[in-house]
DNA sequence: TTTACTGCAAATATTTTGCAATATC
DNA sequence: GATATTGCAAAATATTTGCAGTAAA
């Protein structure tokens, strides 16, 4: 259930200024890969970033798209996120900042959590010899559906044992 | 400036009465690890750790290196930090949870944040429908080190160009 | 005695790099 | 026209897996 809060003619913008002030080239490849990201309902991952880019029959190397993953990272336009060891997903940076992480340690499942008092705090946040720019907070345990899950299992153990 | 707040051997008995638990073996491999992790001041990374035990003569293969790790962090006796795409590092739970990580973008440097506040206000957290277990919070910026050397980069720039 | 765990090597997955071709400025 | 960027394939890196031997229970 999650929306993407973005304004995707904003957010081209923000890339062109970037790479304008980097002397970098406006490349094709980079905008398409921005404009598919935008596309994008909540997180995604470099592998389904490329097969939405292939079914739009623009196809771009994985070369490149880290390249412009990386480049994104750089300008703030998107985040990376990394429940587990196996995947990294990203975000856009305009859909992410409406909200926390919550990470099911069972099943996996990522609930999307609004708590604007605690991001408030966090940007308000002062530390000596050190610069805010971003945080990211993850907050773990178990959702809804797997402790319902657990509960009946440990019941029917216990009752089996009887 | 890291300190291992831990008690290797309270930290050992919470392993033994983990692996009882769960019906795993007591082996001399993951008492290794896990006594050499304990005698490690800060961060570690799988690399670090096989050579701190190869040094100790006592070898361990990757794969049980990986097996143990995992281990340890279901047990939540060590959590994992991933600051860059490039390195997973690995510090006690005991020793995490006494401070927050603040990164620096610039060099990579790791400054370790005081701050009980914010720690106590997440742990109170509640969200709908999810069960609270754990939770990580990074804090992304520039260290006072970077701030300086890049504002005098800037300062030399401008005076190049009168 | 049973079988979970280990080491080793191979397999898998992910990201980076070298280089010739191409497109931007 | 100069050169940054791309695609491709190869390389580098990190993690997992299969299997035979070993050791914990």
């Amino acid at each position: 259930m999650s929306i993407n809060y973005c304004n995707p003619e904003k957010i081209k913008d923000l890339f062109t200024k970037y790479m304008e002030i980097h002397n970098l080239r406006k490349t094709m490849e980079r905008y398409s890969i921005l404009h598919h990201i935008c596309m994008i309902q909540g997180h995604f991952d470099v592998e389904m970033l490329q097969k939405r880019l292939d079914e739009d029959n623009f196809h771009v190397s994985r070369a490149s798209i880290y390249n412009t993953i990386m480049l994104l990272l750089d300008a703030r336009l998107i985040v990376r996120h990394q429940f587990t060891t196996q995947l990294v997903e990203y975000e856009l940076q305009a859909a992410a900042e409406t909200h926390h992480h919550a990470f099911c340690n069972y099943c996996g499942a990522i609930k999307e959590v609004k708590e604007t008092h605690l991001r408030k705090e966090m940007t308000q946040l002062r530390i000596t010899k050190f610069t805010y720019e971003y945080h990211s907070l993850y907050i773990y345990g178990m959702c809804s559906k797997c402790k319902f899950r657990l509960s009946r299992k440990h019941k029917k153990e216990n009752n089996n044992n009887i």
